[in-house]
RNA sequence: UGUCCCAUAGUAUAAGGGUAGUACAACAGAUUUUGAUUCUGUAUGUCGAGGUUCGAAUCCUCGUGGGACAACCA
C-alpha cells in the first residue's frame, strides 16, 4: 500500500462504485465473437476485464457473443477457450449469448406490448433510405404505426418461419429524428433461416447486437460492461433498452483498443492474411494473434506485462511493437538456455590443433549463474557464422578478419591466418591457430580481445531447421496507408534456414522449449518438429548494438 | 455540413489548481568471454488563442487537429 500506483479511469470509476457503496463487488464480462482467433488486443481487453475482478472483489464471465449463425463456429470458440487459459486467466461462468434466446424474445414481446417496437415489412435498402443521415433526419414509414396485436402476431409467425430472409424485421420504435442515428428506429431482429452452431435449427430469427449484448450484461447482472470506443454511440441505445425493459442497470463503459506498429488488428484483415495464404494460418508467428505469439515463443507473462505497460485511455494510440518485444526480451533473458547455434555456417580449420584430438570444455547455461553448466566439445573442424569474418575490416570490427584475434566462446582465442575463395569470391573456408594457454577458466595469456564469436565442433553438431521472422508489414501502420492494405505486406517476413547447425543435446529438447542463441536471438521449438527434424522459429532478436553496414 | 469522443517528449502513459514524471525507442559513455545483459548520462513534451486565478497540463470559451457514426456485422 505504500505505493501510490495512479490508476486508469476505469479502476477510479471503479473505486468510486465500491466506495459510495453502489457496489460491494463488480462482475465484469470478456465477450468475443466466435468468428475469429484471439489477437494482441483482444488480449489488452482479457488483461483489462479479469485483471480488474482480480484487483477488486469480483468475477468475470466468459460470454460468446453468438447472435449471428452465418459467421461463427465451434473451430473459434475452442481456440478463444485456450487463448485465454494460456494467458492465465479463469472465468466464472461460460454462457453465450444463444443461452438467452427465450428470455431476448420475451423482452422484444414485452417491448412490443409497451408499444415501443414493431414489426417492419420493408426491404433493407428502404430502411436504409428512411435512415436519413447524419445531418438531415430520417422518415417514419406506414408500417410504425401498426397495432400491437398486429406487431405481436407478426412477430410471433416470424418466429415461427412463416417468412423468408429479409422480409420482416423487429424495431425498436425509438425517434426517426434523433440526431444518434442509432438511434432512429434500429432493428432488434431479423430473419435468417441458418443452422446455428449451438441452438442448431431452434430459431429462424436472431437479435442482432444493440439488442443483445446490452441484455445479456443485464440477465447477468454485469456491473461494468468494458468495451472499445467504436461502441460509444451505441451507449444510449443500450442504456434506453435497459431503462424501458426495466432490467439490471449495467453500465457500458469505453477504452480505446490497442493498434500496434507493422501489423493489422481487424479481424477481416486477419482472416484475408489466412484465406488467401499470407500466412500459413492463424497460428502463423508473423500473425499478431495470441496463438501467433503463442507459437512464436511468446510467453503469457510477457503479453500480460506487455497489457499492464501499455496503459488504458480513451484516445486512440498507435503502440511501437518494440515495446512487446522488450517485454519477451526481459523475461527470456531470465530464463532461456543459452545455447550455440551457426545459421550461415562457414567453415574454420584451427591449423595447430591435433587432428586426432576432441576436447571436453565446460560454459554457462545461464550468465548470471555461473554452476549452471554444460559440456560441449571443441575440435580442429569447427563452424562459424559467416556474419563473423570480414575480408577487409570496417572501422571498429572486433570478429574476425586476416590477421585478426578473437575469442571463441568458452574455447581459445584464435588468430585468423588465412581464408580461401571459390570461383564466385565466396569465402569458403578459415584458418586459424589457437592459442593452448587462452583456455577459457584457464587463461594464462593475459591476452585482451575485443570479440567473442560462437562456433560449433563441427565434428558432432547436429542439424535443424530455423525459421526467421520479420515484421509482417513493411510500413508502420498499413490500416493508415492507400488502397489495399495488402500491398504493405512484407514479402521476406519469413526466411528459412534448412540447414543450420546446433549442439547435438538439443535433438532432445520438447516443443515450446525457449533458447537464446548465443549472439543470434531466441528461439523456441516449433509444434512442426519431427524427431528426426527439429524446426526452430526464432521468437526475437538480441537487441543489436552494432551495425556493420 | 450535424452529433459524439479525444488531444502531455518519437511512441505510450502519469501529475486531477502549486516542482511536468515513468516506460519503451534514440543517442553517448562504462562494464562485458554474447557488440546481449547491467550501470551511468544526454536530448526531446503540455495543439493554438483568449479567459478565471496569487498560481492552469489540470477549470471555462472559441478555434485547430485526429477519430467514430448513415451493416438485417459485432
Amino acid at each position: 500500500m505504500s505505493e501510490e500506483k495512479s490508476l486508469n479511469f476505469i479502476e477510479e470509476i471503479i473505486e468510486e462504485d465500491l466506495q459510495s457503496g453502489k457496489y460491494t463487488s463488480i462482475l465484469t464480462r470478456f465477450p468475443p465473437e466466435p468468428n475469429g482467433y484471439l489477437h494482441i488486443g483482444h488480449a489488452k481487453s482479457i488483461c483489462l476485464n479479469f485483471g480488474l475482478t482480480q484487483k477488486y472483489k469480483g468475477a468475470t464471465n466468459l460470454r460468446f457473443d453468438d447472435t449471428n449463425p452465418i459467421t461463427e463456429e465451434t473451430e473459434y470458440v475452442d481456440s478463444i477457450k485456450e487463448d485465454i487459459h494460456w494467458l492465465g486467466f479463469s472465468w466464472s461462468n461460460e454462457y453465450y449469448s444463444s443461452d438467452y434466446f427465450d428470455q431476448l424474445y420475451s423482452f422484444a414481446v414485452k417491448l412490443i406490448n409497451k408499444g415501443l417496437a414493431y414489426v417492419d415489412d420493408s426491404t433493407s435498402e428502404k430502411i436504409a433510405a428512411e435512415k436519413g443521415t447524419p445531418t438531415e433526419p430520417g422518415k417514419e414509414n406506414e408500417f410504425r404505426n401498426r397495432s400491437i396485436e398486429e406487431n405481436l402476431r407478426l412477430f410471433r409467425e416470424m418466429k415461427e418461419g412463416k417468412y423468408k430472409d429479409g422480409e420482416k424485421v423487429l424495431r425498436a420504435k425509438i425517434d426517426m429524428a434523433h440526431i444518434n442515428m442509432l438511434m432512429r428506429d434500429p432493428i432488434m431482429y431479423r430473419i435468417k433461416h441458418a443452422h446455428h452452431h449451438r441452438t442448431g435449427d431452434k430459431w429462424c430469427i436472431y437479435p442482432l447486437y444493440d439488442f443483445a449484448h446490452g441484455q445479456s450484461d443485464s440477465i447477468e447482472h454485469i456491473t461494468h460492461s468494458i468495451c472499445t470506443l467504436e461502441f460509444v454511440p451505441h451507449r444510449a441505445l443500450y442504456d434506453w433498452f435497459i431503462d424501458k425493459l426495466e432490467i439490471f442497470p449495467s453500465r457500458q463503459y469505453e477504452f480505446a483498443r490497442l493498434n500496434m506498429t507493422y501489423t493489422v488488428m481487424s479481424k477481416r484483415k486477419l482472416l484475408t492474411l489466412v484465406n488467401e495464404g499470407y500466412v500459413a494460418g492463424w497460428d502463423d508467428p508473423r500473425m499478431p494473434t495470441i496463438s501467433g505469439f503463442r507459437r512464436k515463443g511468446y510467453t503469457p507473462s510477457s503479453i500480460r506485462t506487455f497489457c499492464e505497460k501499455i496503459g488504458v485511455a480513451k484516445r486512440d494510440n498507435l503502440i511501437d511493437i518494440s515495446l512487446l518485444e522488450f517485454c519477451i526480451r526481459e523475461e527470456l533473458n531470465q530464463t532461456a538456455n543459452r545455447v550455440m547455434a551457426v545459421l550461415n555456417p562457414l567453415k574454420l580449420i584451427i591449423d595447430n590443433y591435433d587432428e586426432n584430438k576432441t576436447e571436453e570444455l565446460t560454459t554457462e547455461n545461464l550468465p548470471n549463474d555461473p554452476e549452471n553448466t554444460r559440456t560441449i566439445t571443441f575440435s580442429k573442424d569447427l563452424w562459424i557464422e559467416k556474419e563473423d569474418f570480414m575480408e577487409t575490416p570496417v572501422k571498429k570490427w572486433f570478429r574476425l578478419a586476416p590477421g585478426q584475434m578473437v575469442r571463441l566462446k568458452s574455447a581459445y582465442i584464435i588468430k585468423c591466418e588465412s581464408f580461401k575463395k571459390d570461383d564466385n569470391g565466396e569465402v569458403t573456408e578459415i584458418h586459424a591457430t589457437y592459442l593452448p594457454e587462452s583456455k577459457s577458466h584457464h587463461d594464462t595469456s593475459h591476452l585482451k580481445v575485443k570479440g567473442t564469436i560462437h562456433w560449433l565442433n563441427a565434428r558432432d553438431a547436429a542439424t535443424a531447421e530455423v525459421r526467421l521472422y520479420e515484421r509482417l508489414f513493411k510500413v508502420e501502420n498499413p490500416a493508415a496507408e492507400e488502397g489495399d492494405f495488402k500491398e504493405y505486406i512484407n514479402p521476406d517476413s519469413l526466411k528459412v534456414i534448412k540447414n543450420a547447425f546446433i549442439e547435438p543435446h538439443l535433438q532432445h529438447a520438447e516443443t515450446g522449449a525457449h533458447f537464446q542463441f548465443i549472439r543470434n536471438g531466441y528461439f523456441c521449438i516449433d509444434k512442426d518438429s519431427t524427431p528426426g527434424k527439429l524446426i526452430f522459429n526464432r521468437t526475437v532478436t538480441l537487441k543489436e548494438g552494432f551495425k556493420a553496414l
